[in-house]
RNA sequence: UGGGGCGUCGCCAAGCGGUAAGGCACCGGGUUUUGAUCCCGGCAUUCGCAGGUUCGAAUCCUGCCGCCCCAGCCA
């Protein structure tokens, strides 16, 4: 975290206020300690990345400290493919964790727990099954019903849990629940279930349980055993705080030394935390998906090239189109944390990415749909070198050196017979300058059978070069180039929006999100770029004048065959009209 | 019809009883060998609506209206 876009001052949002009043009372001896809580059942996407700059932004303001912490108590739908992608992408946001953790590091401590509630007489072994259940819980407007089951002895209750431990029960046969009301308005309090059985094998602790504890159960025991002092979340768990709170004043940590033994054996050094729950809203982009169901279904049916697809809302894809992470910093900045559903406009990210890569882009040219230019009044063999600056505004990115001749490529849209209104390049009989060579006047043309435009020829006016007295003559126009001769072929890949609407999640017209994917999304082009430019490194941004932002692909470029990926273009205030 | 949230400019978002910050977008103008960048200016007499309290309300009270979430042995 040293990029200067993200040194911005800490905007207060709500949760820095409450952070801030903890501490003025003293709460947590003034302690802040955060955790980022992933499941791996799939990559991170930039709704991810906004809990990971507030939870790691939020420590790293109060010179606290954030845990990176695998959510994985289900492990039907968990595969370590995604812990071993989920640290990467973190570590690429640029934060690194105070000390990583697996929910599941903690399930003898969640089972001893466990059992503490049942000898409370504040949890019981049902065994209805899951349809009983259903039934049992009532409806939004209706109360549930106890469970014929609910009033077991703790002796049968204690038996009974251990024995699902041992593996004496079949998946399914029976839960342990806890004991609240079945009345309650907040249907998470009808006696939620605690753990459920499932002899699946986790990919962390192989087959060592047959019952896996639930989320509510074990995220409140996960942060107070870690020392959280604020647990932030999303909205939809606002439901969700009354058991986090129930269970922690329940268990009241603290006075159970019999889980001081596996703390330890967790790497678990100081004493449990009494954490407060903080629920924020979510963050979501118009014309794109963040569901990890669709981003998922995208990749399965081959509407995109995979997870690091660049048009991806994944932070792989977002890595690999070339948007750099302080930029994706920036934009969670930008966009604030509250609690109002909000989805914030594309715009807003291009501009950061914009912004840090007009900052540290070098330049240099490239033509992506070549139009021939020949400048007649030069010699057949005429070749030399022009130096430019790597950045407008920056000497420190210094010079390069550009081969330029007689034949050159220009970009076919830089010439029109019959030009637009307000158009100011090149037209038959008129002038443009040609980036850092001079003033060129477009004297004729050659077509082909068909009468297309097939070369432009023109006539360099040798007043203008660099160093003569006309050097300085204003002409409208300026346009990039690229020397025939000596420019390398490059494939580059221009991408757009996923989607052709705004909400894509949107199915009041009763189309869904795949019926409006965007054919157009993808063009590969062949481009010719100048030798320094295919000299790139991988992942390395740079601007090729006048067009855009492109990456030089970390999977796929290499000098002897250049690709690049369009980052973002430049903002085009002529195209507009 | 139960419970929990949220409603300030096109999109985000400050504001916490003293008379509407900022960003993005948009519209003008200037600089410019990238129609980029940069710079300057414009852009809510009004805060979902209606009452009330107050010298004074986006901020407090009441009542409406609208939107989101919850009935997984998912997270």
């Amino acid at each position: 975290m040293t990029d200067a876009t993200t040194a911005a001052p800490a905007a207060g949002n709500f949760i820095r206020q409450i952070v801030v009043a903890d501490r003025a009372v003293g709460k947590h001896g003034g302690r802040v300690k955060t955790r980022f809580p992933p499941e791996p059942n799939g990559y991170l996407h930039l709704g991810h990345a906004k809990s990971i700059c507030l939870n790691f932004g939020i420590a790293a303001d109060f010179g606290g400290r954030c845990n990176l912490r695998f959510d994985d108590t289900n492990p039907a739908r968990e595969d370590v493919e995604y812990v071993d992608a989920i640290q990467a992408d973190v570590r690429w946001l640029g934060f690194e964790w105070d000390s990583l953790h697996h929910a599941s590091d903690y399930f003898e401590i969640l089972y001893l727990c466990a059992e503490k509630l049942i000898r409370d007489g504040k949890a019981f072994v049902c065994d209805l099954s899951a349809d009983e259940v259903r039934e049992y819980r009532g409806t939004l407007t209706e109360p549930g019903r106890n469970s014929p089951w609910r009033e077991r002895s703790v002796e049968e209750n204690l038996d009974l849990f251990r024995r699902m431990r041992a593996g004496e029960f079949a998946d399914g046969a029976r839960t342990l629940r806890a004991k609240i009301d079945m009345a309650s308005g907040n249907i998470n309090l009808r006696d939620p279930t605690l753990y459920r059985i499932r002899k699946v094998t986790h990919q962390n602790t192989g087959d060592t349980w047959p019952i896996y504890p639930m989320y509510d159960y074990a995220h409140c025991v996960s942060d107070a055993v870690e020392g959280i002092t604020h647990s932030l979340c999303t909205l939809e768990f606002e439901d969700h705080r009354p058991l986090y709170d129930w269970c922690l004043d329940q268990l009241d940590l603290p006075s159970m030394p019999e889980i001081v033994e596996p703390m330890r054996r967790a790497g678990l050094a100081g004493p449990p935390s009494r954490p407060q729950q903080i629920e924020f809203a979510r963050g979501n982009l118009d014309y794109t998906v963040m569901s990890k169901r669709k981003l998922m279904a995208l990749v399965a049916d081959g509407l995109v090239d995979g997870w690091d697809d660049p048009r991806m809302p994944t932070l792989a894809g977002l890595r690999r189109r070339g948007f750099p992470p302080a930029a994706i910093r920036a934009f969670w900045e930008r966009a604030g944390v509250t609690k109002q559903n909000s989805v914030i406009e594309f715009s807003v990210l291009e501009g950061c990415v914009r912004e840090v890569l007009d900052a540290n882009a070098p330049r240099r040219m490239a033509v992506l749909d070549p139009l021939k230019l020949v400048i007649t009044n030069l010699g057949a063999a005429h070749e030399e070198t022009i130096e430019f600056a790597n950045h407008p505004k920056n000497p420190d990115f210094g010079t390069r050196r550009v081969p330029f001749s007689r034949e050159l490529w220009i970009e076919r849209d830089d010439f029109f017979e019959v030009p637009p209104k307000g158009f100011h390049r090149l037209v038959p009989g008129g002038e443009v300058r040609l980036r850092g060579v001079g003033i060129v006047r477009c004297t004729d043309v050659a077509r082909d059978a068909d009468g297309r435009v097939t070369e432009v020829r023109c006539t360099l006016d040798a007043d203008t070069r660099a160093g003569m007295p006309g050097a300085d003559r204003k002409v409208k126009g300026t346009i990039h180039w690229v020397s025939a001769k000596h420019a390398v072929a490059a494939e580059v890949r221009l991408y757009e929006r996923l989607f052709t609407v705004a909400d894509p999640d949107d199915t009041s017209d009763g189309k869904t999100y795949a019926d409006h994917i965007n054919r157009d999304s993808k063009r590969v082009v062949q481009a010719w770029i100048e030798p320094a430019g295919a000299a790139a490194q991988r992942e390395h941004v740079l601007q090729f004048e006048r067009l855009g932002y492109f990456v030089a692909d970390l999977a796929d470029h290499a000098d002897a065959k250049p690709v690049f990926n369009r980052t973002v273009t430049l903002r085009d205030s002529f195209a507009k009209g």
